[in-house]
RNA sequence: GGGCGCGUAGCUCAGUGGGAGAGCGCUCGCUUCACACGCGAGAGGUCGCAGGUUCGAAACCCGCCGCGCCCA
């Protein structure tokens, strides 16, 4: 045995997927239907990405979902691709460039989206190779991407038919500007960050006299004022409305409204109405209809509508100078701290400037019907329930989506404009000319937001609009795995495209999984350093030893990554190792090139065999109900508890050859040690196929070790034999384990050499099977009752009756003693417990019978435990 | 402000009506012929606090305290 003791991750890895990606079991001819067939389309990860932890446990979760059901001889896809990501692209390559002092608009449109596909084709994709080393059973020869042509005519198909029904239109509209990035930006790109401003407090002349006092932290939008609002149930201002207001330094007449959105508690009450700088303004000023003036630009500078002196001004410049000018007429009232919450750009880190804007908008409304029923209903399924009602809440509050960003990293447009004559011409092939005047065209010069893409893939990706044999065969998707975190900015799109464009909910389930913290309880961060990379751990533990770990710590909502739980799967892998490693040696060779067949001889064959179909059953339960981490744990219990710590230890006598001289209890002519080396190797098998959806690289190495000449990636997994089960072995071997563990015990707290054999009598029924079994591993040389003598020292007590252990010599009595004094107190507290239950009239009389009994039972148990000691 | 969730062993977390669990850490013992990333045996818990429902609550209900995430 001079191999190495532990499994070598490095060197196996690269070997294992090698031999899988040269087999074709990844990618499966599109035959058949999607109803028959499994398949999942991967949240495709932004073309500019790398692996992080977030992805490791998303494509972990993913992949054991593929690898059981190929397993199940399903015929099984994994979709996979990339997205364009849009604005992180742009912005990528827009870094590069200026490294070299090029800027984009130097460069020009043309010569910088060439650059850019030169840019994806060096480095893009990259973490497709990062999820081969974690062993993502993907597609790889169907890789996508959302700006393929293919996938490109997708979404101008898509675009037109959605103009086509009027769900898209264009419309002067407030939206999130980012003057970092200079575009429109979602709402889902925001991000609030709290920060202190001054508030101030302003006053304004009424019209016939009086005054109102505003409050804001924004002052130099006052210039774009259009109206002033009370809350009409506000006592104090009834009188208020419909008077006017006269707007300082400008001197515009602003009409005081009436308006549930005012606060009555914040400053005064009375609120500035800005529509086309603050996103509730606007909608006040849609409900009222009132004026829009816009007095700041999409360069972030105050436009011709501020006014002199403002004009050109920043936006810090105009709030200076206006605060000044308020200042010099005393109108200022206060100017106090505020804590609130500002908007960010998620993209380009820059205080989001509110702007009405001319974009192109998505009416989300009529599609998210059809979207929402379909979870109500259930034929999308989200898992775990709770979040159906987040999803359900946000689809109720459905607002249009602004579609149209000003990059040039993305789909353009199918817009095109007349020159001459304004016409606007929506079509999937660009018109040579204007169709009512003849006049030239050109196109918008927006592309789509990136997720306008995404929101296609389950389809787009399989070939739609055409009605390919990939789209019968894998769509609609079986599953859709994503964190809490996009599910509604992807997720919900995609039902609702799914559902318009194909009639079919793109997928039936919806995983949602945990979010994966950094030790300290909050998100992994690379600013903070507290992010940890994923292929640094492969590196250090192996792919086995991550997706286990992964897969073992999402249990709740947001979980801390723990370093333990990787080890520990690492630990399960070399555990296994060493456990082939031991057959290999010690089991009959003959055995190892056959079929291996379950041929139970004795009570521990019957009894891992029955364990074995049970792990069979639980383990596809856990898969099957999206239960990832008792998946793991359940592997983990069940090889170290069962099959290596008792199975292995109970057969090892057995395996002994009659010529090594090792055991007197091998048999003459090997045939129970061929039985028995062929009931281990089949648990062996069937172990590594069980295990294999979520440790593939250890499992799939060790499955030739024992013979296996095809994959084990593409064999069945082993179904459950309920003959087999065998409750009286279970229940037989397992009182036998209990024995073991307390004579165990006994020793330790005698102080007995681990390697001394103690002589002793068994005096308990029912231990026929296993006596010999005992005796090895409790060290004893055990007598039954009936032939033993000798005065017992001491007495064990096991389930039935004890094990009296008759030599006394060497055994340290005070230390016995202590531990028999505290099992005695144990036991007389678990004792009283059951009697005053007993006793209790109200238990008797309500309690189900069975419980009643059971406890009864218990108690006489306890009781015989403690008269043996 | 609204929503979701969490408080169980030193740490990270399972357990959701009937004798408090796991992994890691800790203590003691073991070069036992697969494995020291191992084997064996232990110590360690008023299950956040306070009420209620129930024969019976870590679990179900109400309130409070503390923490996290999402949305506004």
């Amino acid at each position: 045995m001079s191999e190495a003791a532990r499994f070598e991750p490095a060197e196996v890895e690269p070997r294992i997927t090698e031999r899988w990606l040269a087999s074709g079991l990844f990618s499966p001819e599109p035959a058949g239907d999607a109803a028959e067939n499994y398949s999942i389309a991967i949240p495709p990860p932004n073309v500019t990405g790398s692996l992080h932890m977030g992805h490791a446990l998303n494509n972990s979760i993913q992949d054991v979902l593929i690898r059981y059901h190929r397993m199940r001889g399903q015929r099984t896809k994994w979709i996979l691709g990339t997205d364009h990501a849009g604005i992180a692209t742009q912005t990528r390559v827009e870094k590069t460039l200026a490294a070299d002092g090029i800027s984009r608009t130097e460069l020009g449109r043309e010569a910088f989206v060439a650059r850019v596909w030169e840019w994806r084709s060096h480095y893009g994709g990259e973490i497709v190779e990062q999820l081969k080393r974690l062993g993502s059973s993907c597609d790889y020869t169907h890789e996508r991407f959302t700006l393929d042509a293919d996938y490109a005519r997708a979404v101008v198909e898509a675009f037109v038919a959605l103009y086509g029904k009027g769900y898209i239109y264009r419309d002067r509209y407030i939206v999130n500007w980012d003057p970092g990035s200079r575009s429109a930006i979602s709402d889902l790109e925001v991000e609030s960050r709290p920060q202190t401003d001054t508030l101030y407090s302003i006053r304004y002349d009424l019209e016939g006299g009086g005054t109102v006092t505003i409050a804001t932290v924004r002052p130099e939008t006052m210039l774009a004022d259009t109206a002033v609002a009370v809350n009409p149930s506000d006592e104090r201002y009834t009188d208020l409305i419909g008077r006017t207001a006269i707007l300082p330094l400008v001197g515009r007449r602003l009409p005081i409204i009436a308006d549930d959105y005012v606060k009555t508690d914040f400053g005064t009450g009375q609120l500035k109405v800005t529509p086309a700088h603050d996103p509730n303004d606007f909608e006040i000023g849609q409900r009222h209809g009132l004026d829009v003036i816009s007095v700041i630009g999409e360069d972030g500078r105050m436009t011709d509508q501020a006014g002199s002196p403002y004009t050109g001004m920043t936006v810090a410049e105009a709030q200076a100078a206006v605060v000044a000018a308020l200042q010099a007429e005393g109108r200022i009232v206060a100017a106090e701290p505020h804590d609130h919450e500002v908007p960010y750009s998620h993209r380009s880190g820059v205080r989001i400037e509110p702007l009405i804007s001319l974009q192109w908008f998505m009416n989300m409304e009529a599609l998210a019907a059809p979207a929402v029923s379909a979870v109500q209903e259930g034929r999308v399924r989200i898992v775990p329930e709770s979040n159906q009602r987040v999803y359900l809440e946000w689809m109720d509050n459905i607002r249009p989506w602004c579609v149209s960003r000003q990059l040039w990293w993305g789909h353009r447009l199918p817009v095109y404009y007349c020159d001459e004559c304004a016409e606007v011409h929506v079509a999937t092939v660009a018109p040579e000319r204007c169709e009512r005047c003849g006049g030239p065209v050109r196109q918008d010069d927006d592309v789509l937001d990136t997720w306008f893409s995404s929101a296609l893939w389950p389809f787009a990706t399989l070939g739609w609009p055409d009605q390919t044999a990939q789209l019968r065969a894998f769509y609609p998707t079986n599953v859709l795995v994503t964190a809490r975190d996009i599910l509604f900015l992807w997720v919900a799109r995609m039902i609702m495209m799914g559902i318009e464009f194909t009639g079919r909910e793109p997928f039936s389930d919806v995983y949602v999984h945990s979010v994966i913290q950094a030790p300290d309880g909050r998100r992994m961060s690379k600013s903070l350093g507290t992010g940890i990379d994923p292929l640094v751990e492969i590196d250090a533990h192996g792919a086995d030893a991550v997706r286990f770990g992964l897969l073992a710590m999402s249990s709740t909502q947001d979980v801390r990554y723990s370093e333990e739980k990787i080890k520990q799967g690492q630990a399960l892998a070399t555990k296994l190792f060493n456990a082939v490693r031991f057959v290999l040696v010690a089991a009959d060779p003959e055995v190892l090139g056959g079929d291996a067949a379950a041929a139970p001889q004795t009570i521990e064959d019957r009894w891992i065999l029955s364990r074995l179909q049970r792990i069979k059953a639980a383990q596809a339960q856990r898969i099957e109900t999206f239960d990832f981490s008792h998946a793991a744990l359940g592997l983990y219990e069940f090889i170290y508890a069962e099959l290596c710590d008792w199975y292995l230890e109970l057969v090892k006598p057995r395996l002994a050859r009659a010529d090594d001289g090792r055991d007197a209890q091998a048999t003459d002519d090997g045939a129970d040690r061929r039985a028995v080396s062929s009931t281990l190797v089949h648990v062996l098998r069937e172990t590594l196929a069980v295990a294999h959806p979520v440790i593939p690289f250890v499992t799939e190495e060790l499955w030739a070790q024992l013979g296996g000449t095809e994959l084990l990636a593409g064999s069945p997994y082993p179904p459950v034999r309920e003959e087999l089960i065998d409750i009286d072995a279970e229940d037989e071997l397992g009182r036998a384990i209990e024995a073991i563990v307390r004579v165990r015990g006994f020793r330790d707290g005698a102080g007995v050499r681990p390697a001394a054999r103690l002589a002793a009598r068994l005096d308990a029924p029912g231990y026929d099977n296993t006596i010999s079994a005992i005796a090895r591993l409790a060290r004893l040389d055990l007598a039954d009752s009936a032939n033993g003598g000798g005065h017992a020292a001491a007495s064990v007590p096991i389930p039935g009756g004890a094990i009296d252990i008759v030599a006394g010599e060497g055994l340290d009595l005070q230390g016995l003693a202590q531990r028999r004094e505290r099992a005695a107190e144990r036991l007389a507290e678990s004792i009283a417990r059951a009697e005053t239950k007993l006793s209790n009239p109200g238990f008797l009389a309500k309690a189900p019978a069975d419980v009643v009994e059971a406890e009864r039972a218990k108690l006489e148990l306890l009781k015989r435990e403690l008269g043996a000691l």
